[in-house]
DNA sequence: CTGAAAGCGCTAACAT
DNA sequence: ATGTTAGCGCTTTCAG
């Protein structure tokens, strides 16, 4: 069959590709009768455009059902709406308040979270944060000081705006907001003093803030003068599990039959304790304290009821997310630093 | 001081941008004495440049400090090496395996993961969906069925590969894997029949697919004879807590005092229900028969070891990447369907 | 095996 | 208030 007068098809040129056949941004203003760069305003700044056009455009827009591509977008004007963040691991339940707080504070502006998983090991990770910058993200989130310097100088040379988190550091790459570890570990300390327990120990994941937090532990119990000397302790592979706990405690357990007090790197861990304590006949508060950390959702609601550190992850990520859309959009100062600090939450495990 | 002979900047030309100041292609070309091409080649197909010219180039590309531009390489090549997944909220642990799987599989073959939280409302599901696609990703992941009909079109339309997870249904969108829900909740009636138990209940988060197998193990239990009509359930807002699966178990209980088996929607509600029942002075399995759902990693480590029906989270995830990545690069035939199973895993809460 | 040209879909900069 | 032009940094296509 012949076709018509017009020419639907432009005859194809030399060589050169052809379109997606997706709906674009011309296929919308074509139908709109306005220009590309209109179509653009009314989806980036309506308020530039009279509600005439605005209208006409839009019902153009729903006709051809076009989605935008911010892919090109994002070429086109710098800034991506991306934001990476960067966890140890998805399935701890430590991080998760953090990121449930950034994903939300992020979407509700239009931006979206990339999620990348370094594991505890610092091996891959200068290999995953060049992954990540390759998308060109408008900020990195980390769930943890860079440790590489490589990785730290890679950072700020790219520009990039970055948040570390869950810690403070004297020299961050760029925005940071955090607690002392060390401040967690000395607190503790002294609670189990006022306890009036004299034989404390340790059940820890191998990451390197429990380190951190055991040693400022640990330090100040022998400055007390608590404890014989070496804190007992039972590591085991980080993110610890129930089943983790359970078995490194009942181990430490009977190293040291008379343990009276045990921090823990996490409320799982604790919770791993508490649940071996019990099967093993110990009551809790009497014959053990038991102290978690993160103040996790199930904290309060255990069998005792679980004395914590609580850490607040959402204002963490809340903060993370507000700095960073700040810093895209132009408005944010410079570098920032804020201690959020904790609070050590007494319960019925102590 | 006089800039020397050479024109390092070239005479601003009339309006147009000039770059954006970063480390591009062309740079790291001209530093080899190559062209853009080649070094494109050098990135994406090294088995075609010969190891001279790869090893010069890749010399270059350390000596720029250059950070591809996957953006720019994802607009001119029509993929983003982007794969979205839809999760109901990040928080919950129900999900995290398949994510973990998703993640590690996609990021071992350079692609990147987004994570987008929909709430168990349907609401804004269009809304993000919409917001993803127009990130232009290679693949979306949702852990249920897409529930809106304009959406399931939108998606279809598009041609973009999607993987249902955690569920089976007659008309999936594109792939689909997991289970029956249905047969889940028959399985655990004819387990609970053969307990001998006369008196079950259900206590469960308010999810569609809680209530699809509540509503197949209230069928069979009616079938059975087990029960008097109506089924004694504690519905509380998902995702659940220890503490309010602990306070909706309360309240049945104080309704109900002669339950002797308890269905659970997560295990996280099970170890609610235990510890209640536990702080009742209720021996668990004697006076009250409990299973969980889901087998997370703590179930088996609880005191007693938890009766549940385990879901293989890690391989709908792994599986979900794998068709993903095989349709982005041309390789799959077509729509795939696969029922993963589940199965009843009896410990000591029963 | 290598290069030149064209263009992916969009937005910034300049014009009107 | 709207249109025109020139790219963003890369890859595809085609030619040597």
């Amino acid at each position: 069959m012949p076709s018509p007068s017009t020419t639907p098809t432009p005859p194809p040129t030399r060589k050169a590709r052809r379109g997606t056949g997706r709906v674009t941004l011309a296929d919308v203003a074509k139908r709109a009768e306005v220009s590309t760069q209109t179509v653009s305003r009314v989806l980036n700044t309506p308020q530039s455009v009279p509600p005439a056009t605005l209208a006409r455009v839009r019902q153009a827009i729903r006709d051809c059902g076009y989605v935008p591509d911010r892919l090109a977008g994002a070429l086109a004007s710098g800034r991506s709406r991306l934001v990476a963040a960067l966890v140890p691991t998805i399935s701890g339940p430590v991080f998760q308040e953090t990121l449930q707080a950034l994903s939300q504070a992020l979407a509700g502006r239009g931006y979206q979270l990339m999620l990348g998983e370094s594991g505890y090991d610092d091996a891959d990770e200068e290999q995953l944060l060049e992954n990540l910058l390759s998308r060109r993200p408008d900020g990195i989130v980390l769930t943890r000081i860079v440790q590489s310097a490589a990785a730290r100088e890679r950072l700020k040379a790219t520009g990039v705006p970055v948040v570390e988190t869950w810690d403070l550091c004297a020299d961050p790459v760029d925005m940071l907001i955090g607690f002392s570890h060390q401040a967690v570990g000395h607190e503790v300390a002294e609670f189990i003093a006022r306890l009036g327990r004299r034989r404390p120990a340790m059940v820890t994941g191998d990451d390197p803030r429990a380190g951190l937090r055991r040693a400022a532990f640990a330090t100040r119990l022998a400055a007390l003068g608590l404890g014989q000397g070496q804190l007992p302790t039972a590591s085991a592979k980080a993110p610890l599990t129930l089943g983790a706990a359970r078995a490194a405690f009942a181990a430490l357990l009977d190293d040291h039959p008379d343990i009276d007090a045990v921090f823990c790197s996490t409320d799982v861990a604790a919770w791993g304790v508490v649940t071996e304590a019990q099967s093993r006949g110990l009551k809790i508060p009497q014959d053990l304290a038991v102290i978690g950390f993160g103040d996790l959702s199930f904290a309060k609601d255990l069998r005792p009821s679980l004395t914590t550190v609580r850490i607040n992850g959402t204002a963490m990520g809340e903060q993370a997310a507000q700095w960073i859309m700040d810093r895209a959009e132009g408005l944010a100062p410079a570098a920032r630093r804020l201690d959020i600090g904790f609070t050590l939450v007494q319960r019925d495990s102590t």
